[in-house]
DNA sequence: CGTGCTGTTGAGGACGATCAATGACGGTGG
DNA sequence: CCACCGTCATTGATCGTCCTCAACAGCACG
């Protein structure tokens, strides 16, 4: 049982039936570059990836991350022509579902309720990166206290406080280098919100968390309200 | 004659000739607050706006900016509920068209390329978003100089080149503090990129701004290869 | 047992924020 | 016509956050 990014159950199950394709990526792997050739509409069924851009420089940036029920490069099927070199790579192994635009084509024009949900689920990107630019403007540790609020309201559905990222994805998301990410998650294991013992990004006080944040989950609150589904992934 | 963010002419045309009132608006006044009780789409006829939000502090965060043509919080029509308080003022004296929900219910469901023309505006939207990520990890001026580009891409249609921006309007779009945008101002005034004499945002030197920008106007291209539409705006 | 990736630590410096005045300009009312 | 006021632009000084460079440590992998 998993939240689709955006859409109400009944709105997306037919397309979700459509999916027959399923393949596994493991972590580090692209799940689709940022070409212009791409067939498929891609659903995210297991693990986490982001969406990201490369700098000139050859930095990253990391746009957004999906979890499973969401689409991965979206906006290729709305308009293959589109901006530049968005890529989404896995982040965690994954396993994606992929559905054929043709049949995609289909899906909608037999269902007029999924065309409304699939462009909702755009709007929710939009609304992310609109919050993510008013974080921007905070201090780092409430900028990377933001992104692990985020995370944490995403893995809802999964469990658990461990959030699979290093400190270098976390940099390339919120656009700070990597040595003061590591400084502020010391900070912050200092603070509680994180574990003293673990290497890895393990929340011990939401709390404490979102207030550091100043998490307001409201521009969340479209993905919340919906329900999920489901899917066999073997 | 105007372009229409991310709609080719024919697509958008019957939903352009719906529109029945037009309504002058003051510099600095709402166009839209980020109120629920929106019961029209708004296209922005004549003028700048910004949609923006208020950060608890009392900064104000520019989101995007509006040209004639662009339309007001589609974002409303499409999910009425959606994140918090996205409100949109004019920059400049500006007209905007009206059209009650209803009456595009309608269009869209006479015209079948009307939805998906609406759905690549929304996409527009969130492309610039994704740049403004990737730039806002550059300094200050090429920040600021690549607003100025933008800007002066989507003018084109206008025409001058005389941006009628404030320097806190720049700052609060690009996330600096005024006295820094101005000392950018002085900076790209003493590079020969702006005039010297006038007070106002007058670009003498595009190729050079573009270069110190490092802009790529890919990310625009959507909006580009796209025809315009007219209205009467008395 | 090396090799590679991630995490950690230190030192120095730059960019931009903040605070505080002042200047320029346009509009308004006496 | 002039005094006043509000908005926007400009300038100086100080300070802090975060970047960069550089090195090293821990751990997983083959």
């Amino acid at each position: 049982m998993r939240g689709v990014a955006g859409a109400r159950k009944s709105e997306l199950q037919p397309l979700v039936e459509a999916i027959k394709v399923i393949r596994p990526i493991v972590r580090g792997e692209a799940i689709t570059d940022g070409g212009n050739s791409q067939r498929h509409l891609i659903v995210l069924l297991d693990g986490i990836a982001c969406s990201y851009e490369r700098l000139e420089d050859g930095r990253r940036q990391i746009f957004l991350f999906q979890y499973p029920g969401d689409f991965c490069g979206l906006h290729r099927y709305v308009w293959p022509a589109t901006s530049g070199h968005v890529a989404v790579a896995a982040l965690t192994d994954c396993k994606v579902g992929m559905l054929e635009y043709r049949v995609l084509d289909k899906v909608i024009e037999s269902d007029p309720a999924v065309a409304p949900a699939l462009w909702r689920s755009v709007m929710l990107d939009a609304s992310i990166l609109r919050e993510r630019m008013n974080v921007s403007r905070r201090s780092a540790l409430e900028r990377v206290a933001h992104l692990l609020c985020e995370h944490l309201h995403r893995r809802e559905a999964i469990g658990g406080a461990i959030i699979p990222l290093t400190q270098i994805d976390v940099a390339d998301a919120v656009g700070i280098s990597v040595v003061h990410v590591n400084r502020v998650f010391q900070e912050l294991r200092k603070l509680g919100v994180l574990s003293e013992k673990s290497r890895a990004i393990e929340v011990v006080n939401r709390v404490l968390l979102a207030d550091k944040a100043k998490f307001d989950d409201r521009y969340l609150h479209m993905s919340v309200a919906l329900s999920g589904w489901t899917i066999d992934t073997r």
